[in-house]
DNA sequence: CTACGACCTCAAGTATGGTTGAGGTCAATA
DNA sequence: TATTGACCTCAACCATACTTGAGGTCGTAG
């Protein structure tokens, strides 16, 4: 059973250790339906070498900004099983394109704060730091915008 | 009343219409003490023109990832009153430092990205998208990594 | 076969950044 | 002066992403 257990299937402890997540977060995952897992006669958790892989990816999702929620849509519409080189290079430039779009608000935030040195900020109507997207109009009740990209772009969280 | 509540003094609802900003989320800003504000002998609150740069200055940080705890620390530091022109520039300095360290680890991210487009993030050792900072042990328990930017330079959030 | 570390579930707690609603007051206008 | 929209406080709630703890079971080494 050990060389079993130490070569292709992993406990839950294990999958911890290799991946740098804590138990606590698989258990999570889990919930969210972002990862499964096989269980023995006990009720413990075994996992193939294959979820390191897909953890590997929710992390490098994560690192983008994506939310757990849109990661499990995107890794819902994968077939079952392993996931397989071709798979994930389709997600990948899916998200680099997010990821681009994340990194550009960022450049043009960096662009704003450089040009605003010299305004010092004091122009309500001419800086673009205050008028992000130059069309929202100073009154207007909607006019709120998220700062939040988590939403489908982010997750402050990262 | 009328011409000095419209010109100089500002209500809440004022304020919010020209920031931007909800009711809800200024007096949310007031309970953090990230602003203030005067009162009426009725107890509504009353502000001067300059919480709209106040404000703007706490969005743009915000966009920038500091958690409204930082964002906070750093306005603290500032002399009590309007915010002034060389505050706001030192400020903008100290916060396009932490900037681009965000945006220097999502180049990096898409960087890796790319060059895993060919690995096919197949490989364990190899694959620098899932060994992130190089010196970080495939084993050793507390290798866990922040994702959150949050701490210090962001907050996903965002 | 027993001990002990690893695992299990489920509920509750943490932190961030707000929003919503109840119950009640203010203030400007008709 | 009466009305009515704007404001007030305080508590509770939402979402995201986890962690912690209690109470109990599994499984492997000795």
């Amino acid at each position: 059973m050990t060389y079993l257990k130490s070569s292709q299937i992993l406990t839950v402890g294990e999958v911890a250790k290799r991946s740098g997540v804590p138990v606590s977060t698989l258990h999570f995952y889990e919930t969210k339906g972002l990862i499964e897992s096989s269980r023995t006669a006990g009720n413990q958790r075994r996992y193939t070498r294959s979820i390191l892989r897909r953890i590997a990816i929710i992390r490098i999702a994560q690192r983008a900004g994506l939310p757990l929620s849109v990661i499990k849509d995107y890794l819902d519409k994968l077939p079952d099983g392993p996931i397989k080189a071709k798979d994930w290079r389709e997600l990948s430039q899916e998200w680099r394109v997010i990821l681009d779009d994340r990194i550009t608000s960022l450049l043009q935030l960096r662009d704003q704060m450089e040009g605003c040195i010299g305004c010092g900020c004091l122009s309500l109507k001419e800086c673009p730091l205050r008028n992000p997207d130059d069309f929202l109009a100073e009154e207007g009740p909607g006019a709120r915008r998220l700062i939040n990209d988590r939403n489908e772009a982010r997750p402050g969280g990262s």
